[in-house]
DNA sequence: GAGGGCATGTAAGACGTTACATGATTAT
DNA sequence: ATAATCATGTAACGTCTTACATGCCCTC
C-alpha cells in the first residue's frame, strides 16, 4: 500500500477499507505495529510528522523494502483461508425442518447480496495505470454473484421439493462467460 | 460433529478433515480444549474410557447441548472470513512484470485445481437422511471450478493482451446452469 | 518383536480483533 | 463555540496453529 501511495497507517487502513478488505483484512492493531516491525527490519523508512501534540509517523518504502515486496510477489506460495459460517449451518442442517434450513440459504443470500451492493458501492474506475486491482475488483463482484445464484438455485429447489442440483453439473458448467 | 456420531476428538478432527474443512477448518489445539469447554457448560457428557495407559474421553451430547445446537443452527448471524493471498498479490500485480504477473494467475489456478481435485477424491455418496452435507459438497466442487475458470479467461487476456473482461459481465452471467 | 502409523492429547506462541483513549480538524 | 468526525495510536484479550510428547495397535 505504501508503494501506491499511502503514507501513514491510517492511509493504509482507509485503502484496505476500499478495496482488499474483501479478500485480506487488515485491522488498526495490526497495521500500526507492523509498520513498527518493517521500520526495525528497514524494510521502510519512518520520519515524524506530528500534528500539534499528536505525534504521527508518515512512512515511505526503502530499496530493501521493494526487494521484499517484490521477492513476496513472484512467490508461488499462497496462503489461503476461509470461514463460512453460512456453509457449515448449513452441513448440519439435516438436523432442522425443511423451514428452518431454508431460512439458513435465506441469510446466506442476504449476506452475499449485501456484500455484492458493497463492492459496487465502493466501485471502481478503470485505470489502465492500475489493471491488476481492477482485476480483483471484477472478481469480487464475478465470485459473489454466483453464489448468488447458487443460493437462488437451491431456495428454488428446496420449495419444490426437489433434489437440490439433481442432473445438473454446476462445476462443470462451460456457460456463457 | 457429535450429533452426527462423533465420539471422541480425534473422531470430530476425521470427520472435519473430510468434510467442514474447506470452509471451517478446526485443528486439534482447537478441539481437544473445546470439547473440555463444552462439558463444563453441560452441553456436551465425557465419559473416561481409556485405552490401557493412555487416557480416552468418549462425548455424547446432552439435552442442553442439543438445544444450544439448535439455537445457533437457526441465529441467522454468519460469520464471513477470507484469506486469499493470490487476489491480494493480484491487486499489486501493476507492479510486476507481464511475465510475473502472469505467473500469479498460473499458481492461483493450480492451487485451485488442486483444491477442486481434493473435493473430488475426498468424494460423496448422495444419501438422502444427509442432503445438506451433499449440498455444500457440491458448492465447493461448483465454486472452486468457477474460480478454476476465471483464471483460464484471465490468462488468456493477459496472454493475448487484450484488457481483461473488457464488454463482459461475469456478474450478471445468468449462464447455463 | 520391531517399525510405522493411528490416536490422544498439551504447551507455547503467533496472529488478529475489539475496545478504548485522545488530540486535530471540520462543519454548523 | 460546540459537536461531530477524522486521525493516530495502544492494551487487553481471544483464537488458532504448530510442534511436540507419548502410548497403543497392526503388519510383517
Amino acid at each position: 500500500m505504501i508503494r501506491l501511495g499511502a503514507r501513514t497507517g491510517y492511509d493504509i487502513k482507509r485503502r484496505v477499507e476500499a478495496s482488499t478488505r474483501f479478500f485480506w483484512s487488515a485491522s488498526p492493531g495490526q497495521i500500526y505495529p507492523e509498520l513498527r516491525r518493517l521500520e526495525a527490519h528497514e524494510l521502510v523508512s519512518r520520519i515524524e510528522d506530528p500534528r500539534g501534540d499528536r505525534p504521527r509517523s508518515v512512512y515511505s518504502l526503502t530499496a530493501a523494502g521493494e526487494a521484499a515486496l517484490h521477492e513476496w510477489l513472484i512467490d508461488p506460495e499462497l496462503a489461503f483461508e476461509l470461514r463460512n459460517e453460512g456453509l457449515l449451518k448449513l452441513f448440519f442442517a439435516d438436523a432442522l425442518s425443511d423451514e428452518e434450513a431454508l431460512g439458513i440459504v435465506r441469510a446466506m443470500r442476504a449476506q452475499h447480496e449485501a456484500k455484492l451492493a458493497e463492492i459496487r458501492r465502493v466501485g471502481f474506475v478503470y485505470n489502465p495505470e492500475y489493471r491488476f486491482a481492477y482485476i480483483t475488483w471484477r472478481y469480487g463482484l464475478g465470485i459473489q454473484a454466483w453464489i448468488v445464484q447458487w443460493c437462488e438455485e437451491l431456495e428454488r429447489d428446496l420449495v419444490e421439493g426437489r433434489v437440490p442440483f439433481e442432473g445438473r453439473a454446476h462445476e462443470l458448467a462451460a456457460s456463457a462467460r
